[in-house]
Order: C-alpha cells, then sequence, then structure tokens
DNA sequence: GTCTATAATATGATAGAC
DNA sequence: GTCTATCATATTATAGAC
C-alpha cells in the first residue's frame, strides 16, 4: 500500500505558479517552494526530478492548459468581436489580480543568451496568445497583417502595463490599460 | 602614497550596469559582478560598502543621472513636439540595443511585498520619464488629463515592447512599437 | 510518497595583509 | 585600494529509512 500523497498535481502547481508568479523563478529557492507546497524538499524531487527547473516547466504547461480552458474559447466562440475582447478584458483581469500580480512569462523568462526549455515554452504561449487575438482583429475587419499588428499591440500593451503597475506601485496603470484593450484590437 | 583605483567609478558603474541589466538583480551574483569588474569581491565591498543592495541603487541613480544629460533635455527643449518625440525614439532605441537588452527598471524591480530604497528609485525615475512625455504630449495639444494618459500609454508600450522582444526572441516587436511610439504621444 | 540527514557547492559578507 | 583567506549561511541535490 502506497503511502497517499499529501497534494494533488493541480493544488501543487498552483501553489508553486504562485511563489513563481511572487519572486521570479531565480528568487525562488527549495526552501520557499517547500515551505509554499508542505513538501520537503526531497519530496519535491520526488515529484520533479529535474528539480526546480522541471517545477517551472510544469507551471507553464499548467499556464497554457488553463487559458486553452478559460481563455482561448472565449476568443474562438461565435460572439461578436466586441463580446470577444470584454471576456478578455475580464479574464486577463481576474488573472492579474486587477493588476496586482506579475506576467509568469515574465517573471520565468531566462536572460537573454541562457535560452532553454523555459524559453520554448513561453514564446509559444506568446504566439498563441498573439494568434488567437488576431483571428479577433481579423473578425473585426482587420486585413491579415494589420490584425497580427493590433494583436501585437494588444500584448505589448498587457504586459506593458504590468510592469509599469508593479514599477509604480500603482495598479490603476493596469486598470487604464484594460479600456483601451478591446479598442486596440477591434479598430477597423 | 595610496594605491591607485584599478577602475574608475564612472566604468565601474557601467559594467555593474551590464551585469544587472542581462540577468537581473538576484541572478546578478557577486561572484559574477566580481569577474565582469575585474574587481575581487572584497574590493568592491571597498567601493559599495552596502554590498549588492548599494550597487543596485546606484546603477540606478547613474542610470537617472543619463536620462537627465541626454534623455530629458532632447524632450524639454524648444523644438516641435514631432521632433522632440523622433528623438526620443532614437534614443530609447540606442538605450535598448534595439529591443535586445532589457529594462533595467524591470530586472531591478523587487518582488511585490517587498519594495525597498530600490523600489522607490524605480518609480521616481518612471515618474520623472511619465512626466516629461506628458509636457510633449500637452505640448502637442492634448489637455491635461489625456496627455498624462498618452505619455502612461507611451512607456506602457516601451516596456511592454521589451517583455515581447525577450519573450517571443524577436526585436522586431520592439522596432515596430517605436514607430507607433510618437503618434501616441503626439495625437490630439 | 514522504521524510531526516547529509553532501557539495555557491552565496553574501568580513578580517587583515600589503 | 586591492588582495588572499576565511566565515556563516543558503543553495541545489541525493541517499536511504520508514
Amino acid at each position: 500500500m502506497p503511502k497517499p500523497r499529501k497534494i494533488e498535481d493541480d493544488e501543487l502547481t498552483r501553489k508553486l505558479t504562485a511563489i513563481f508568479k511572487e519572486v521570479g523563478y531565480d528568487a525562488a529557492s527549495l526552501a520557499s517552494l517547500s515551505e509554499a507546497t508542505g513538501l520537503k524538499k526531497a519530496s519535491l524531487y520526488h515529484r520533479f526530478p529535474g528539480g526546480k527547473e522541471q517545477m517551472a516547466e510544469e507551471v507553464l504547461a499548467a499556464t497554457r492548459e488553463i487559458l486553452s480552458e478559460h481563455l482561448f474559447p472565449a476568443l474562438a466562440d461565435a460572439a461578436p468581436p466586441d463580446r470577444k475582447m470584454a471576456a478578455f478584458a475580464t479574464i486577463v483581469d481576474a488573472f492579474y489580480a486587477s493588476g496586482n500580480e506579475s506576467c509568469l512569462l515574465n517573471v520565468l523568462a531566462p536572460p537573454r543568451g541562457q535560452e532553454n526549455g523555459r524559453s520554448v515554452a513561453i514564446a509559444s504561449i506568446f504566439q498563441q496568445l498573439s494568434d488567437a487575438l488576431t483571428q479577433v482583429a481579423e473578425g473585426a475587419g482587420s486585413p491579415a497583417e494589420q490584425a497580427k499588428i493590433r494583436a501585437e499591440q494588444a500584448l505589448v500593451e498587457l504586459h506593458g502595463a504590468l510592469i509599469l503597475s508593479k514599477g509604480m506601485a500603482d495598479p490603476s496603470v493596469f486598470q487604464r490599460m484594460l479600456t483601451r484593450l478591446p479598442g486596440i484590437v477591434l479598430a477597423a
């Protein structure tokens, strides 16, 4: 009879995600990850033989799944484009706690010149987001090339607002960005 | 007769800045800072008794000085607003190596909830940038409130483009942002 | 599957010689 | 002002008991 898990994969990943989001990859020590999850370091290595690097990659994989379940469907359904962007803003607002949390894709990105598996996962998620928003922009009447630009601008504003909100300790920057977001993608 | 300095403050700060920009505050170990500057760890402590924290703060102070010497004058002179924004784009392009370097204000920001002297310095630089761009926007005809929004949006796009350029390993995101920048601030 | 104990190394930081 | 040597602690990671 094998010992029962103290914590299931889903919950484990959520707690790891929270720490990484809070302090970033480098500052997330195994000690802090252990404390946050309630699993001793040796147990974490049992669940993630690849250590911290693997934990980060599974966190990214889980994030992608959450997007696939909650965000991408909202952008791909049959609703009119303005409805999609309203849903997008709502989901994004919740996802980043109204500008009070950092972006995983940012804080987990390895330094330039040290690209690895994480980098690929991150670039791929950015690309998925860009593609989904591009579709919405095209649905709103933008020609293909312009739709790409609009989607890119939306992601740029989204992530820039998170940086400024944190750097200026002012989440209202994020809120104002949210009001601009739909218009950026929908403008024809 | 005191020993001569192996490296002057200016050059020392430049090398520290390069490392911090490259890997961020947490991943910048004293070992790496020592190697990059050519000064042994004990010598770094002689120049910066406050250790890594003080190095980061002096790097931020030096960055502010560079902005005060090169960027703010270009935004405050008597040139027409579109000339100012063209200069701004050129300086910013050089400052971030056309999107191939990260933003110090981002990589030196402490985690939320761990604000310190660095946080204050960072917020203050963001504010200075915002104020300067707001002046330009007002000079281009925007009423005060809208000018603030436009300046903020410009900074949001600037920093978001750096995130996406790195995350997608594609500096062209930064280039496209640069083409939008003047219009954001100048639009009436 | 989780734990205690431990290892090997890296880290930030200091003392004291030159 | 810079250096070698050293310290205490923190870090990632593993071995082996239960």
